[in-house]
DNA sequence: TCTGGGGTCCTAGGACCC
DNA sequence: TCTGGGGTCCTAGGACCC
């Protein structure tokens, strides 16, 4: 049996928790640049407000004081999730942690009231111990799981934990279900699904799984056999770690120059160089791209990557210098650019890298002493600290923020304040 | 006015090898 | 009319997730 612990409302629940005025209310979460809604409060769904719509659109309720408004905290809803996920890893066997507000954890060899009782020991304790409700799904296979885990958020007499779904009444659950509410089903694949007559998860669980791979591909054969309780997705280990990392954001307003673009890359390859450190990793091609803003119909249009190799390295000076060089490449004026970023690939633990005999008494072993001072100057003091002198000037690229909330586990200055 | 950021996996097609 | 065939590796791009 395999269980899906999902965070409810995770992004509203973590502003709610240290601001109870917003309790109750309808709240929404925006996204970089608080250019559109990504996450509500179980009120704020209510109201009417859409996953995804622009902040313009809900600035009519906002304005006769309905809703409620925050910018995107990641520093909070990173310390939260983490706090969440430690509970469950110490509660559970083998969580595999699958994204900020999910985890999955295998509940095999348990009786089925010994899984339900685990999972209302487990939700109790995480909401006592940091004030988020989770709901539990549990089921034969990790898509099933989520199907069990929409169940129990609609409804109520479940007190979000659903374990197992009854025979009979299954095929009515997924009967009623659509297709792009299934997970790994989205909008293009949903709507190729309904031209062969397919419209719900019941119809796509009694197609013959050869033809849908042959049609379609092994990924939905994949969902086809899972929803039939053949489990093909297995819980990933932590130890098999990430491959590949970004790192960019979209500016507060369009730059022209690579003057005023620079020290925006420098800032993120500073944040992704960090994150390399963080997990120990260390990586041997870059990309580097650059964008207009799609969205601006009016203005012309340009989108480029260009990507580079260098000798397996985490150090933040080489991989800043080249990642300048690879944007002038990529670089042309004449546009209005709006985003920028890099990714790293090919990452390898630092433990798999054998020690090279050139290396010794070399330049690479100055550097790497270097980098062992930055390291530790930026893990204490915070991740700019020591930064490029690139990254600093120009601040165009700064993007809104207007509402963002205190980060109020992580940082000295902003914790809460309590008065007896 | 305003349109997210960070990931994974798979496939198709080209280059290259024998 | 004929112009091999099968395998591997790499990359770009698509689809999806939260």
């Amino acid at each position: 049996m395999i269980a899906i612990i999902d965070c409810n409302n995770f992004y509203a629940s973590c502003e709610q928790i240290f601001q109870p005025k917003l309790v109750g209310k309808p709240l929404v979460v925006l996204s970089n640049n608080d250019g559109n809604v990504i996450a509500r409060s179980g009120e704020a769904k209510k109201l009417g407000v859409e996953m995804g719509v622009v902040t313009g659109s809900i600035r009519k309720f906002v304005k006769n004081n309905k809703l409620q408004i925050r910018s995107s905290n990641y520093a909070l809803y990173g310390d939260m999730s983490g706090r969440v996920m430690e509970i469950l890893e110490l509660l559970l066997p083998n969580v595999e942690r699958y994204s900020i507000d999910e985890a999955f954890a295998d509940l095999s060899g348990l009786s089925r009231e010994r899984v339900v009782e685990l999972c209302h020991f487990v939700r109790n304790r995480v909401e006592r111990n940091t004030g988020i409700q989770v709901s539990i799904g549990v089921a034969k296979t990790k898509t099933l799981a989520k199907v069990a885990n929409r169940l129990s958020k609609r409804k109520p007499e479940l007190e979000g934990v659903c374990v197992g779904i009854e025979h009979e009444s299954f095929s009515n659950i997924l009967e009623k279900m659509e297709t792009k509410d299934i997970w790994g089903i989205g909008r293009k694949i949903s709507k190729k699904l309904t031209k062969f007559g397919i419209h719900n998860a019941k119809h796509l669980r009694d197609s013959d799984p050869l033809w849908i791979k042959k049609q379609f591909s092994v990924v939905l054969m994949r969902t086809v056999l899972e929803l039939r309780g053949e489990s093909c997705l297995d819980l990933e280990s932590p130890e098999e770690s990430r491959k590949s990392l970004m790192c960019g954001r979209a500016f507060g307003k369009p730059l022209k120059e690579l003057g005023d673009i620079r020290p925006a890359l420098t800032h993120f390859v500073q944040n992704a160089v960090s994150r390399l450190w963080k997990y120990n990793q260390k990586t041997s091609a870059i990309t580097v791209y650059l964008y207009t803003n799609r969205f601006r119909k009016n203005i012309a249009q340009r989108s480029v990557s260009v990507s580079a190799e260098i000798e397996v390295t985490d150090d933040l000076i080489k991989l800043t210098a080249l990642a300048q060089r690879v944007l002038e490449q990529a670089f042309k004026s004449g546009f209005e650019y709006h985003k920028v970023g890099i990714l790293l690939h090919d990452l390898v633990s630092v433990k798999n890298i054998p020690t090279s005999l050139f290396e010794m008494g070399s330049d690479s072993q100055k550097s790497s002493e270097l980098m062992k001072v930055v390291k530790n100057i930026n893990t204490k003091f915070g991740r700019y600290t020591v930064t490029s002198a690139s990254s600093t000037g120009r601040s165009g690229w700064k993007a809104r923020s207007k509402f963002r909330s205190p980060a109020f586990t992580t940082c000295w200055n902003e914790l809460p304040v309590v008065y007896a």
